[in-house]
DNA sequence: TTCCGCAAAGTGGTATTACCAGTTGACCAT
DNA sequence: ATGGTCAACTGGTAATACCACTTTGCGGAA
C-alpha cells in the first residue's frame, strides 16, 4: 500500500476563519468598494469570536489593501482591483462556491509566458557556473522520468525556480514564488495539456545550454518558445473548459 | 508660496511599528531563516508593547510569509527569498539606513520592461474602445505638458495604469499595483533620467493607435521600445549612483 | 436664518488579566 | 528501543476596561 500521499492536516486559527470570510465577501463582490463595515464590537457579536481575533482578521485585510481602518472612524472596503498587490492572486483562483476562476488560471499563465524568458535571459547574463551545472542536473532528471508527466511538472517548476533564483532579480524571485503558489492549485488539472511543453526536453537543455555560454538572448528565445507553446495549449484548454462550463 | 506639496502626515499604530521593526529585522538578515522568536511574552516585554498589539504584527508577519507561527511550539523566521510574494518588494526598496537599495530598484524596472509590452499586446487585442479613447486623452494631456517632467511622469503612469487595466489580465493589475508602488518612491529621483522615454510621446501615441486598431503585435512591438529605451537610461544611472555611493 | 463651537456618542486603539489548547522534553514503565 | 505520562513551556481565545480620535447634532451667537 502506498502511504506517501499523505498530507498534514490544515488547522485554521479563528482569526483565519475570519479573514478568509470576510477576504471571500469583498473579492465576490458582495461587499463592494466604499461600504462601510459594521464596527468591531458588532462584528465580534456576528460572527461570534473576541475581538483580539477579529482585529488580526482585520490587520490582515488591511495589510492586503482590501479595507482601511481609521481611528475613530469607520471601516470601509477597497476596490482591490486598483490597490490589491499580487499577493491576493491565488485567493482570486477559485470562486466561492470552489469552481475554478477560469480568468484568473489564464491570467497566471500569461504572467508567466512574460516573465519567464527575461528570466532566463538574466540568469544567462548573471548566472554563475553553479546554476547552469544545476539546471543541467534538472534536466537531466527529466529525461529519466519518461512518461510520468506529474513528476515532469514539478521538476519544470524547479527549473524555472531555479531560473527565477539566478536572474538576480528580487522583484522575479518573488513574483515567481507567487505565481506557482497560484499554479500548483491548477496545474495538476492540466497535467496532460502541459504535456506538449514537457516533452519537449531539447528546449529545456537549450536553455541551460544558453546559460553555460552566457547567451542572453538565446536563452531567452528558447524560454519564449517553450512558454508560447505551452502557454497556447493551456489556454486553449482553458476556454474549452469556459465552454464546457456555460453549457451546464 | 507653493503649498500644493504638502502631504498628510502618516501615523502608524503600535502594531504597525512592531511590524516594521521585525520586518525590517528580518530583511535586514538579522535575523536569518531558521531563527527562533522569543515567545509573545518576551517579546511583550521587550518592545514594551501589550501581546494583543505585538500578535496583530505576528499575523501580518506571517500572511507576508516572513515567520511561520505553530500553536504550542515556537516561531520561527522563514526565507523570504523563497517564500514571501511580490507586496514585500516596497519594503525592500530603502535599507535600515534609509538608503536606496539599488539592486532592487534595477529589479523594479527590468519586471516593468518585461511586463509593459504584453500589457500593451493584450490592451490592443482586448480593450474596449473608451480604452483607446483615454489613452488619446492622456496622450493629449501629456502634449500639453511641454517641459514639466513631474506632470509627465505621473501621467504616464496612468498611460501604463490604463493599459493594465484594459489588458483584462487580473494578475497583470495586481503586479501593477505592486510595481507601481515601489516605482513611485524613487521614480522623482530619476525624474531627468527618464526624460529620453517621456519626450518621446510618438511612442505613446503610436501604442494608443496600436489599441484603436487591435494590432497587438505592434503596440507591443512600440511598448517594448519605449520601456527598453527608458529602462537602459534607468539602469545607467542606477550603475551611475552605485558607483558613487563605492566611492565614498 | 446661518454659522460656529462644543459636548455626547460612537469608532478604532491600547492595556490587563485569565484561561484554553497544543508542543516539547524529561522521565519512567514496558 | 518503544511508548506513555506529566510538567513546563508555547501560542490561541476570551472578557473587560479604558484611551484617542471622529462624527454627529444640539444649542447659542452672529
Amino acid at each position: 500500500m502506498e502511504i506517501t500521499m499523505l498530507e498534514p492536516i490544515q488547522k485554521k486559527s479563528l482569526s483565519d476563519a475570519v479573514f478568509e470570510q470576510l477576504r471571500g465577501r469583498i473579492v465576490d463582490g458582495e461587499m463592494p468598494p466604499g461600504t462601510k463595515l459594521p464596527s468591531e464590537r458588532v462584528l465580534c457579536e456576528m460572527l461570534q469570536v473576541n475581538r483580539g481575533a477579529l482585529r488580526e482578521a482585520l490587520r490582515r485585510l488591511e495589510q492586503a489593501r482590501l479595507i482601511r481602518c481609521q481611528h475613530g472612524g469607520s471601516t470601509r472596503v477597497l476596490d482591490y482591483r486598483t490597490s490589491a498587490g499580487l499577493d491576493l492572486l491565488s485567493s482570486l483562483l477559485f470562486t466561492s462556491t470552489g469552481e475554478l476562476n477560469i480568468a484568473v488560471a489564464r491570467s497566471v499563465v500569461e504572467m508567466r509566458s512574460a516573465l519567464a524568458p527575461d528570466m532566463a535571459r538574466l540568469a544567462a547574463l548573471r548566472g554563475e557556473p553553479a546554476t547552469a551545472a544545476r539546471l543541467d542536473a534538472l534536466v537531466e532528471s527529466m529525461r529519466s522520468c519518461d512518461g510520468e508527466l506529474e513528476k515532469l511538472q514539478d521538476i519544470a517548476q524547479d527549473f524555472w525556480g531555479e531560473l527565477a533564483a539566478a536572474s538576480d532579480n528580487v522583484a522575479y524571485r518573488l513574483a515567481y514564488n507567487t505565481l506557482i503558489e497560484s499554479y500548483r492549485k491548477f496545474s495538476r488539472l492540466l497535467t496532460h495539456v502541459m504535456a506538449e511543453e514537457y516533452v519537449s526536453l531539447d528546449h529545456y537543455a537549450d536553455i541551460a545550454d544558453a546559460v553555460h555560454r552566457g547567451d542572453g538572448e538565446a536563452a531567452m528565445q528558447h524560454a519564449r518558445s517553450l512558454t508560447h507553446r505551452g502557454g497556447e495549449a493551456i489556454k486553449g484548454m482553458l476556454d474549452t473548459v469556459r465552454i464546457e462550463g456555460q453549457r451546464r
